[in-house]
DNA sequence: CCGTCAATCTTGTTGAACAATAAGATTCAA
DNA sequence: TTGAATCTTATTGTTCAACAAGATTGACGG
C-alpha cells in the first residue's frame, strides 16, 4: 500500500527529464522544444517551464535568453572543475571514513552490479553502477548537502560520456580499481583507499579529457571546413 | 552604458528574494503568501512560482504540498550538517591553497571590512564580512561549482543566525580568528591555517548549537504548556 | 468538551493571450 | 551571383483568468 507521493508535479517532470538526460535520451547542444515537450509530457508550458529551472540550475540544462533551454554541452574547463569537486569531496569522505559504514554495502553493491554488467558488455549500466560505487563513498561523510551535490556534478559528469564514443574505455577499466578501493576500505586501511581512488580519478580524469579534446578537434575542423566552403 | 542584464525575470526575483532572505527581511518559519508578494512585487503568480523554486533548491525555502512556502527553519541536525561540509571543504581548500592566490586579497577586504564593522557594533556587518571571508577562502580551490555550492550553504546556514539573539556573540569572536587564519596563510604556512580553521568551526559550531538548543528548548515549553492549557 | 461537516481560502495546474526576440526567408540593388 | 536590408514566422517571456484540489476555520450538534 504504498502511499501517493503527492510530490509537485514540476519536481516529478524535473525527475522523469533528468533520467531521460543521463540515459541518453537527448544529447548534449540538443534543443528542447518547449511546445514539443509540453504536449509530449501531457503538462502545461508553465509547470514545464519550473522544471526547466530546476534542471537548469542543477547544470544539466542551459537557458539562453529568449532561445530556450538546451542539453548542457560538457566542455574541458567544466570536466576540470568537476574533476576537482570530485576529488575534494571524495578522497576526504573516503580517508576519514570508518570501514562499518553502512554505505560500503551500496559499495559491494555497485561492484557486483559493475561486474555483472561488464560480463554482458553493457557499458551503459556498468557506468551506472560506478556512478553508484562514487556515490556511496560520498555517503560515508554522512552529510545529506553533500551528497545531494554530489549526485548533481555526477549526473553533469555523465552528459560527457555521450560525447564520447568508446563507453567501454570509459568504463570497464575502473570496475576492478573501485574493487580494489572497496578492499582497501575494509581491511581498515582508508588512507590507501584514498589513495587508490586519487589514482582512480586521475586516470579516469585524463582519459575523459583526451576523449574531450579529440573531439573538439574533430568539430573545430568540421567548422572550418564549412567556413572554408563558405568563402569559397 | 550599463546594458540591461537581460537575465530572466524569474531568476533576478530570486535573487532579490533571496537578498531579503539573507538580510532577515523574513523569518524563519515565516509562511510567504503567493499573492501578496506577487502583488507586492509586481509580477505574476507563475513568475513568482518559479523563483520559488529556485529558492526551495538552494535550501532556503521549504515547500510544504497545497500549503505553500515557507522560510526554512534550521534545525540541530541541519546545522551539523552544514558545519560537516564547511569542514571538508574549507579545511581542504585551505590546506592545499597557494599564498599568492588572487583570493587571498578577498580575505583581506574582509577581514578589514569586518573590523570596521565591529568598531561600529554593525553585527550584521559583522557577519557578513565573515561570510564573505569564508567565501574567499573556498575559493581558494578554483572550482566555480564548488564556490556556488559553498555559497548556497552559507546563506543557508545565515538563516539560523537570525533565530538566535545575541548577534555579537555569533560573529564578533570570530573576526580575530579570521585575521590569524590569513596571517598564517600568508606567512606560507597553510597546514597551521587549516589547523586554525579547523578551530574556528568547532568553537562556532559549538556556540551556535548551543543557542539552538536554548531555543528549541523555550520553544518545546512554550509548546507543551500550551498543550497542559489545552488539555486542562 | 469533542467530533463532524460545511464554508472559505490558498495552492496546483491549466489554457489562452500578447509582447518581445531571434532565426529564417525574401526582396532588392549592385 | 553576392550582399545586405527587410519582412515573416516561430518561439520564448510574461501575464491573466479560471477551476480543481487540498487545507484551515468556524459553526453546529452530540
Amino acid at each position: 500500500m504504498h502511499q501517493a507521493p503527492a510530490l509537485p508535479l514540476p519536481q516529478k517532470l524535473a525527475d522523469t527529464l533528468r533520467n531521460c538526460l543521463i540515459d541518453g535520451d537527448f544529447k548534449p547542444g540538443q534543443r528542447l522544444s518547449e511546445q514539443a515537450l509540453c504536449t509530449q509530457l501531457g503538462v502545461s508550458r508553465n509547470t514545464l517551464r519550473e522544471a526547466f529551472r530546476l534542471l537548469t540550475k542543477e547544470g544539466l540544462l542551459e537557458h539562453k535568453a529568449n532561445r530556450g533551454v538546451f542539453v548542457t554541452t560538457p566542455t574541458i574547463s567544466s570536466v576540470i572543475d568537476i574533476y576537482r569537486v570530485r576529488r575534494m569531496i571524495e578522497h576526504r569522505a573516503l580517508a576519514q571514513s570508518y570501514p562499518k559504514h553502512p554505505a560500503t554495502a551500496r559499495m559491494h553493491e555497485a561492484v557486483d552490479h559493475a561486474k555483472a554488467a561488464r560480463e554482458q558488455q553493457d557499458w551503459h549500466a556498468v557506468g551506472s553502477a560506478n556512478m553508484l560505487f562514487h556515490a556511496a563513498i560520498v555517503a560515508l561523510a554522512d552529510s545529506t548537502r553533500l551528497s545531494e551535490f554530489y549526485a548533481q556534478v555526477a549526473a553533469e559528469l555523465r552528459l560527457s560520456f555521450f560525447l564520447l564514443d568508446n563507453p567501454e574505455l570509459l568504463h570497464a577499466p575502473y570496475v576492478d580499481m573501485n574493487a580494489g578501493i572497496l578492499a582497501l576500505l575494509e581491511q581498515g586501511r582508508p588512507q590507501e583507499a584514498a589513495a587508490a581512488l586519487d589514482a582512480y580519478l586521475q586516470q579516469s580524469e585524463r582519459t575523459v579529457l583526451a576523449a574531450l579534446a579529440r573531439r573538439e578537434d574533430k568539430e573545430e575542423g568540421k567548422s572550418k571546413r564549412l567556413l572554408f566552403v563558405n568563402k569559397k
